[in-house]
DNA sequence: TAGATTGTTAATCGATTAACAATC
DNA sequence: TAGATTGTTAATCGATTAACAATC
């Protein structure tokens, strides 16, 4: 199998929320590409190119099988094998974030949350007792953590990579606005917040249209 | 001037962030589409191409004068004129949001917080009081809200959305893992963390490299 | 002047969409 | 069978990169 793009793994997820959602509401066996198309807004040849991609074959006149798409979806990202994650940083938003259920969903499983402020650290949030930061590169070398989680302060977040990566981390999730460097085979995935405001900035200024 | 494409708009983010930092700690006044370029991997060619099409000219064996960059880069977004938004759904998340001081960097002020819960409303989160969701839409209508900021649960966002867009707002920018649909005219963004997660699962997930 | 850099046109690349034969 | 739908090849579209004349 072909590694599968970014733009078809983002798809892909959309089937995957549209099809579980519909098998919990109705009892529904197959559905077309035309039909799953209209409903994601996505062109029918693209879902049929996208199943292929995953080696997933339809029937003529009848379309795919749902159970088999959704299947084939989790098998593609694992979700059924959860990986260990830790979250380093547990201000509002890391402490937000672990509260959050919708990792268990995606194959990911916080198993630790560490912090360097000792007002923190002991502290129990959302049942995770929090760990100095100093005990992190062990916990990750003993436990073999594949992911970390970054709630930090931008000015810390390129040291406390580093540091991850030195431990052996393989993915590195930032929700710094700072962009990180890290080398070949650590993957960084940004979430920043930044780019969001810059498109809704740009969606509410007149400036551009005015000057046509 | 043309409308600039999405793709554009998030690399003018990135020039912006990356020379106003650059300014901060060094006085230099011209930069070259090669220097910015090699320093956030860009096409020289594709630095070119953006500047120009926010009417920047540079000059030759020179470059681009920093200032002016900066300059056009925070007019086309407006950075400098705030818009006025308000928050709907003050949970971990939604307050984790109030307290985040990146909103101003970006023209975005948050004017108002709102929740439906008798148990928040009235409690004051990080300079907010927070106020009843009914009296959210008298709210946007009186002060002409062009924005909001949603951090509720799946469930209720569709019916907020509808009733927030009906108010007159003119952007919905959502936290929540559901897709939204409003009239044309109205822009839907989405936060997904569950797009970040599934990339994650992908990257740390053996099994496309070994069926090779 | 010589050489570096811009601005623009052409070529390439990848992703999306259209067309259509094969199939149920 | 007739007609709907798949799977695949070809065409289109847009974005990125290369090439290069103009310019400082």
């Amino acid at each position: 199998m072909e590694p599968l793009r970014p733009v078809v793994l983002e798809r892909l997820i959309r089937y995957h929320r549209y099809l579980s959602e519909l098998t919990a509401r109705s009892s529904l066996h197959a559905i077309t590409s035309a039909q799953l198309g209209a409903a994601l807004d996505i062109d029918p040849t693209q879902v049929r190119k996208d199943f292929g991609a995953m080696g997933l074959t339809g029937i003529s006149r009848v379309g795919y099988e749902v159970c088999e798409v959704c299947r084939a979806i989790r098998v593609v990202f694992a979700f059924d094998h959860p990986h260990s994650a830790i979250l380093v940083g547990t201000g509002r938003l890391g402490s937000a974030l672990l509260h959050c259920p919708v990792f268990a969903r995606f194959g990911l499983r916080i198993v630790a949350a560490f912090d360097n402020d000792p007002a923190r650290i002991g502290t129990e949030i959302a049942g995770f007792q929090v760990r100095s930061a100093r005990t992190m590169r062990a916990f990750v070398q003993k436990h073999h953590i594949p992911l970390a989680i970054l709630t930090i302060p931008e000015a810390a977040s390129q040291r406390v990579t580093d540091r991850l990566v030195a431990a052996g981390v393989k993915v590195i999730w930032s929700f710094a606005p700072t962009r990180l460097t890290a080398p070949g085979g650590v993957l960084i995935r940004h979430e920043h917040f930044s780019l969001s405001l810059a498109h809704i900035a740009y969606h509410l200024n007149p400036y551009p249209a005015s000057t046509t």
